[in-house]
DNA sequence: GTGAAAGCGCTAACAG
DNA sequence: CTGTTAGCGCTTTCAC
């Protein structure tokens, strides 16, 4: 069994030329015969010849691979991002390579060295929760390899940064719940170390003072999954508080609140309106359906890759100043919330 | 700016030393002195030097490289294959390379070539819904590079197989609402040219037939998203043939007929009962949560990973047979169908 | 105990 | 128009 995987220099020996004239007939260079080009590249094709990548990548130190880092494959904003990248890298000559650090910050420096090992061109990575040190991700800039943060950024980092204006899409999904006629609003949070979370609530916070709506410290509760969803409005219930409006930090939350609230006979959204944040696939599958805030991760991808690609590319890197794209958002209205 | 990845070159010139010492001693080679293998590994440390996966590939002809091609990343099944083969895979030195066909089987072919390019050492595959020429595969395995199929495999290919017991979790779920009490059930199927689709109808199948339980072509119905399931419900409602059991192919199906059945006052699962396919974030979203077969495609993910690393670490590879593994499945009941 | 040389597959500068 | 040579970073004989 040779396991052969047909090489330039194959095709050289069998029709008695060199391995540069190979190369560089397969490549259409000028200087070559149409004889030639037309020999060789019909022997490539028979042979089903596939250049190798990696010496390509050990000689011109470019390997066209992008690495990704994120916390979780399973969740349907990362693997909607992880999706955008693949697909605008894919059409740009790149390949993905994807880690995942499962939230633990000692698996997000291993996939750094594994990375920066396989010397991708470029990583784009969402922390972990609990990252606070950010020096595995300063000696991967100090290796000048680019890198491009989303969704969970690290401040003064010299990287790219997409996101979404939380700030503002928090604000404007909690004046619609003001706007539709909502008095007591509560917010279900996420975990405050978490820029994007602590931006959600102060947008919530910014408009319900903007719109003189009162501010109870008790309407605010750490929920940010399915369960907890379920607990707060069982928590919220039994204190006799219930509000007639939820802004949550995530669909998975709201889909908890609904899921009890019908279970009380509590109607949605003529008692209580609820407006969540993904527009995950969850949102369509609540009864009624989620009004939620469209976080458009495909959109986001697809950026980071584009950023990121074209930074690898410019020759005079230092010139570009890091971005800080914002990805837009949008409210999606459903049946969560009254009409206007 | 000398982008200069620190080479094994470079800690041998700082030291006076040839680049062969370093290499060994880097590697705790005995023939080298303590002496020097303490200063060599002091400056690698010092330096923040990682070896170059690229050249050890290269010299090696082995990239640690494993090669997946899915439909889609964004699909809850399919993102927890993913995140298994990850796992395994990072935990047994190999990088995870991903691309998505999109269902699009130009797009499969080219993925086949670009991984081949790459030099990953073996390729784990669910194939698109249209792939019936099976050419593209096979010319990776005529490159000697073993490759997995896991859910959606192809026939008559020398490979390994990971797949659940379609026809018998089919056939289980079906008899589970049999046995709780429903005579005329209906099932919401996929497309035929799957497999999968087609051995979970004959599970179904064949369940009625044993229990002596009437089958209506009419309660044959395809439906393998959350809007043909509302329609398909929708249809069942106005020829006035509604069933009292429903078994569909995934749960998207189910939360669609469970949505229909809802609004129209229709009780789940007291008039009709309903089970799902997947256990997919929905089912327990939906309301009642859903009763559904656990697909486990994380375990799929690292069976896969697990067999494949296998085969590509196995000297002797034509000994060990072609498998078929069977990962098990199993009814999460939840409280879409009646107690037994 | 260490160094020199060759080679993995490919390209590019240099020769003819 | 084509061949020869060197080198990308690393390991691995073969010398000494």
């Amino acid at each position: 069994m040779i396991n052969h995987q047909i090489t330039i220099k194959d095709i050289a020996k069998q029709l008695g030329i060199s391995a540069s004239t190979v190369s560089r007939a397969l490549k259409d260079h000028p200087d070559i015969s149409d004889k030639t080009k037309t020999k060789v590249k019909a022997l490539a094709k028979e042979l089903k010849y596939r250049p190798n990548a990696v010496a390509l990548s050990l000689q011109s130190s470019k390997s066209n691979v992008i690495g990704i880092i994120v916390p979780q494959i399973v969740h349907h904003f990362f693997s909607s991002v992880i999706s955008g990248i693949e697909e605008y890298a894919t059409d740009n000559g790149y390949n993905v390579i994807i880690t995942q650090s499962n939230e633990i910050v000692d698996k997000e420096i291993k996939n750094c060295q594994t990375l920066v090992s396989s010397r991708v061109d470029g990583i784009i990575v969402s922390r972990t929760k609990h990252t606070t040190d950010f020096k595995h991700f300063q000696n991967i800039i100090d290796k000048d390899v680019p890198m491009v943060f989303f969704d969970r950024t690290c401040h003064g980092l010299k990287t790219d940064r997409i996101v979404i204006d939380d700030y503002r899409a928090a604000y404007e999904a909690t004046e619609y719940l003001i706007k539709t006629g909502c008095k007591k609003i509560a917010h279900f949070s996420g975990p405050e170390i978490l820029k994007i979370s602590a931006k959600r609530m102060w947008g919530f916070r910014d408009a319900l003072k903007k719109n003189n709506i009162p501010f109870y410290e008790e309407l605010i509760i750490n929920a940010d999954n399915f369960e907890k969803g379920k607990e707060a409005i069982l928590q919220l219930i039994k204190e006799n508080n219930l509000p007639d409006g939820i802004f949550t930090v995530n669909d998975m939350s709201a889909a908890g609140a609904i899921n009890i609230l019908k279970s009380k006979n509590i109607k949605v959204p003529e008692n209580v309106s609820i407006i969540g944040f993904t527009n995950g696939l969850v949102s369509t599958i609540t009864d009624p359906p989620l009004t939620t805030v469209e976080q458009n991760g495909f959109e986001m991808g697809k950026k980071s890759a584009e950023i990121l690609i074209k930074r690898i590319e410019d020759e005079n890197e230092e010139n570009i100043p890091y971005v800080n794209e914002i990805i837009p958002t949008k409210l999606i209205i459903r049946s969560s919330t009254k009409s206007l």
